[in-house]
Formats: structure tokens, C-alpha cells, sequence
DNA sequence: TAGTGGTCTAGACCACCGT
DNA sequence: CGGTGGTCTAGACCACTAA
């Protein structure tokens, strides 16, 4: 098997990352010296950076360095959440905790996170996502409770209350763990009772089902969302191409 | 204003293609030729094509050549068909024209297309997807009759029949139009009576609407198209990276 | 002014493909 | 084998940032 010096030094800056060598935000060595470090030439290492970058785990700025991808950063702000409001600019949402329970995951949940089906192995968190004060999300968020220790509803609410918008940047700042990609399911299903309460909606109104399974380094599945999305008033976007 | 050479490059490469100086799957002129044609070094052309590679409108090959992409080729089979069955893999759809008119645009379509509403401005298709049997999609496209000047259901009927499965494939080698990237907005909505009974299910049932915008060069808007997606057996893909 | 990433070059060699 | 893209190097210079 042929591998390319440049695929070498991406995974050991990749394993780099994961153990957490450099923190999110902060500056890694330059090009020169990582060029030095690894015995390769500056433009090797380059092609490793340019293509972390491109994955979004790296930010590269001309005259300061590059520096490891954190989730509250402006270009990352909407990366995840794809609900445009059918005019106007996309607003940041306000976010109301409603749960999170440490529980016992049903199997179908436990099998995609790869846990074990046991009291208390899980965490559940439900929260309520508003545009201008009209309720438009409502998710139900599954995590492995080992994962997440001491992860509480009032640690949830104090982290929002600090203009910890999203929560994804939560998790990588205080549980070390970060979301680098997902893949989500879309469906149209019938609004059921409950939900339809939180959304303030008639029982049975067509809304967006999205199933979000999102994976760590090493392709881990580290979380899994089912998002209700209104779609009256914002609808969601995506890009082919 | 400073741009770098090899953008300038890329942007020439654009207009060539956009030119149709290259047909889709012909090969392009060799790095080297290319070099030497625009004056700068390989590296310089190298990284222009590296850009227009990675927005699918070029496609590299090792030991071969640099070709025009072709929306027939396998890769980029379900580039814009996002519907994965809920188990098994993904299979290509059955395709069934239900109608092909060249009609006077409501104002909405006309707008976002950049057409006048007139008689006969626009043609219209209709058709119905299914799989193994199945309906699962009704298409409702939108183009100008003026860049499709000739297509008529006669003619999307016996490409079918030659295997020309993909849409985008006829546009490109029979109109020359080549989509090069599109958006989509999608919302849950109800079922109505017609699209009911295209695809055999009851009215109001939740389905998805999927409404793209697609570009040529340019950024040139050229089809609208709205998709009613069934989702009970299968769902809509996304991945976030 | 010093340090960073960004561009550009010229040349060597490798991996892959077809003949 | 010759031609293609793919990798790697070493070095020069440019653009941007911050002190």
C-alpha cells in the first residue's frame, strides 16, 4: 500500500488533534517549524493543513497562523443548523432547555451510539428552539452518559445563560469532545400530541423529522438528534454541488 | 485589487468550458500544455484545475488525463438525487413523463428563472419517479422554452428509452446546458388530491417538498424545480461536513 | 520589522495507464 | 515505452498581521 508523506503527516496532526494536543482555538505550530518537526518540506506539510482545513478542522489566517476549528466561531455558527426563515436574514435561535435525564436508551438508540442498554447509560436532553419568540425546533438529544458526566439540565441552562449559543461548542470545551461531521435523515412525517403542544401546533400538521447522528474523530457516533422542524414560517436549505 | 495567477487561470478554464471549447467527457489539454499556453509553471495550472476538480467540473485521472465532467458518469449518478430506501442500498428510479407543455410561467417561477411571462415562455414537465415499483417522487419542472427550444415529451420519452436516465444529461449534450450546482428549500407539507393520486397514497398524508433552483455558469438560473418526496420508505440524505 | 500564511517557480521522481 | 497526473523538494517572493 502506497501512502502519500502528506496522508502521514494529516493523520499524525489528526491524532493530534483527538488527543487534544492543541485546544480548540488555539494557535498550532507554524508551517516551518511543523515542516522541521516531521523532516518534510514546508509545502508537505501545507497540503496536510490546506486539506484539514477544507474538513473544517482547521482555520487558517494569513499573517497570524493556523489554529484548531472551535464551534463558536461566526463561520461555524450555522454549519449544523440549516433552518432559513422563508424571508429575511438567518437569526440565532433562542433556546429553552425543557429536559435531561440520565435514562435507559431504548435499543434502536443505544445500537447507532453503541452503547449498552442499561439504567442510566444515556443522557437525554429535549430543548425548544424559538425564531423571534415562535417555537420552530424541537429536539430530542441522546449522548452516553459516560461520555458526558455530570452533564445537567442546570449546567445546560448556566452555559446558555454565558451566550454559550450552540451546544456543540459546550461539549468541546467541557467535555473535550467535538462534532466534526454528521449525516442526517429527512423525512415529513404527522405532528404527534406532545410535540404539537411544544410547537404550538394542531396535532397532526406535516412537520420535518431530522434524525442527526454525529460523529468525533475515528468516525465515532457520539450523538444522535431528532429534530421536529416547523416548516411554515423557515424551511430547510441545502446546497448541492 | 490582487488575484492570484492561478485564479485567473481557473477563471479562463471557466470560460472555456463554458464555451464548450471541451465537450462534457472529452479530455483537456495536459498540464504541460496548459502551462505553456497561458506562460506559468504546472504547479500554477495544477492548482487552478485542483479548484474546478473539487467543484465536479472537471475529473481527474491518474496515467490518463483531465476530462470535462458528464453528468451520465456513476459518481455523479446521485449527486442531486438525495432519496436513500430506508434499508438496502440506493438504486437508480424508474422514470415515468406524465407531461411535457410549453405554458405561459406563473409570475413566482418566471421571476426566479429571470423569465417574461408570456405564452409559451416556459416548459413545463411533469413526471413520476418510483423504485422497484413504487412511486416515491412527483417532479414538477420548470425551464425556459427558449434554452429548450425543442424538447418535447416525444423527445424525453426515447432519450428514456436510450438509457438516458439522468435529466441533466440530456440537458447537457442535447441543449448544451450544463448544472453545475443547485439549492434546495425543503418543507413538510400535506399531500393534495392530484399529487395523492400519483403516488398512491391518501390526501394530507405528510410528504416532503423539495424545491430547487438550479445554476449553470454564471450562476445563471436555469430550472426550477419542485419535488414531492413520499417518505414512508424511503428519506432524504444529508451530510454535514 | 519580524513572523505568519499565500503564491509561484523549476525540476526531480513516482504511480498509473495504454500501446 | 511514453504520456498523463501525483508527490516532493528548495527556494524566492508577496500579502497580511501585530508589535
Amino acid at each position: 500500500m502506497f501512502s502519500p508523506l502528506y496522508q502521514q503527516i494529516k493523520t499524525l496532526l489528526m491524532q493530534s488533534l483527538a488527543a487534544r494536543e492543541w485546544k480548540a482555538g488555539e494557535m498550532i505550530p507554524s508551517e516551518q517549524e511543523l515542516a522541521a518537526r516531521f523532516k518534510v518540506s514546508q509545502g508537505t506539510v501545507r497540503k496536510a493543513i490546506d486539506e484539514l482545513a477544507q474538513e473544517n478542522l482547521l482555520t487558517r489566517r494569513q499573517g497570524k497562523g493556523t489554529f484548531v476549528a472551535a464551534h463558536d466561531e461566526v463561520r461555524t455558527q450555522f454549519r449544523f443548523l440549516r433552518l432559513m426563515p422563508n424571508e429575511g436574514e438567518q437569526t440565532q435561535p433562542a433556546s429553552r432547555i425543557l429536559a435531561c435525564q440520565q435514562v435507559r436508551p431504548p435499543a434502536d438508540i443505544a445500537q447507532q451510539l453503541a452503547l449498552k442498554v442499561a439504567d442510566g447509560s444515556a443522557i437525554t436532553i429535549h430543548r425548544l428552539l424559538s425564531f423571534e419568540g415562535t417555537p420552530a425546533v424541537l429536539d430530542e438529544i441522546w449522548l452516553s452518559a459516560q461520555q458526558f458526566k455530570g452533564l445537567t439540565i442546570e449546567r445546560l441552562v448556566q452555559a446558555h445563560a454565558q451566550g454559550h449559543a450552540p451546544l456543540y461548542s459546550l461539549f468541546e470545551q467541557d467535555f473535550g469532545i467535538k462534532m466534526i461531521r454528521a449525516e442526517e435523515k429527512i423525512r415529513a412525517v404527522a405532528c404527534d400530541a406532545a410535540t404539537a403542544t411544544h410547537l404550538h401546533i394542531a396535532v397532526d400538521t406535516p412537520i420535518l423529522l431530522v434524525e442527526r447522528l454525529s460523529y468525533t474523530f475515528g468516525d465515532k457516533p457520539v450523538e444522535l438528534r431528532r429534530g421536529y422542524y416547523l416548516t411554515e414560517k423557515h424551511f430547510y436549505r441545502n446546497a448541492l454541488s
